[in-house]
DNA sequence: TTCGTTGCAAACATTTTGCAGTTTC
DNA sequence: GAAACTGCAAAATGTTTGCAACGAA
């Protein structure tokens, strides 16, 4: 982990992920922190998603429509993105998939370190 | 559908995506097809990617580096990205997994109509 | 004082689009 | 001839980066 100043801006953006299942992109994050921190600028958000993804503190879940999504709870888990909307909602399986999964071999593979699992289909607001 | 008439380039888009296990993105596909078809342009080559898409003929598999990465095996299996080189293998699991993953219902969604599968790691060539 | 962090604007990379000419049917 | 298709270049989009000022330790 490359050495970090504590930052008043960065961790704003950290809580404000943990505190909303949005799943939200940058600028959602930039939007919502503006009133707040004033002079914060788009810039600063992506450099610190950067160095919050690169920390473990949080993961990228989906790309939808060209936008990086981000999400604070780390523990496995997997998505659903609406096709309309493009809502991210959380999904959670039961232990016979990790099982399923975790058995899966490759061919052309070295090493497995990661999976992501996205179901996509209509909201039940759309 | 969108109606079509019939377009040499289009065509051999689509064979140059039948015929490779590359999963290419639109740029692959414009240098591969450059000395064929000197004229070709690389908006031509994302136009019919879309429509290619839009059809049903091809799918898009994952985005790896920004790039749109796309497969004329329309038939489900699933993925595995090289978080080194980028490279997109085929991964094909067995029935159980369809099973499972049929079961699955997601509180929020009104319809799943899809789900991809990705697992990220080394690729034994890196 | 050192080095991480930031705002700003410019740069970047991928993809889309408007237009005028070409091809398909 | 009507409508789809294309090359080209410009535009749009999301993200990254260089730099000088600022903040943390």
């Amino acid at each position: 982990m490359r050495t970090q100043n504590y930052s008043r801006k960065r961790q704003a953006i950290y809580e404000l992920l943990l505190s909303t299942r949005e799943h939200p992109n940058a600028e959602w994050i930039y939007n919502n922190l503006k009133s707040d921190y004033p002079d914060l600028s788009l810039g600063t958000v992506y450099r610190n998603l950067k160095l919050l993804e690169e920390n473990g503190s949080i993961k990228s879940v989906a790309v939808v429509n060209g936008c990086e999504r981000y999400d604070a709870m780390t523990s496995p888990h997997s998505h659903f993105v609406c096709n309309k909307c493009g809502r991210v909602i959380d999904v959670f399986l039961k232990n016979e998939f990790s099982e399923f999964t975790e058995k899966v071999r490759v061919e052309g593979a070295k090493e497995i370190e990661s999976f992501s699992l996205i179901y996509y289909g209509l909201c039940d607001k759309c």
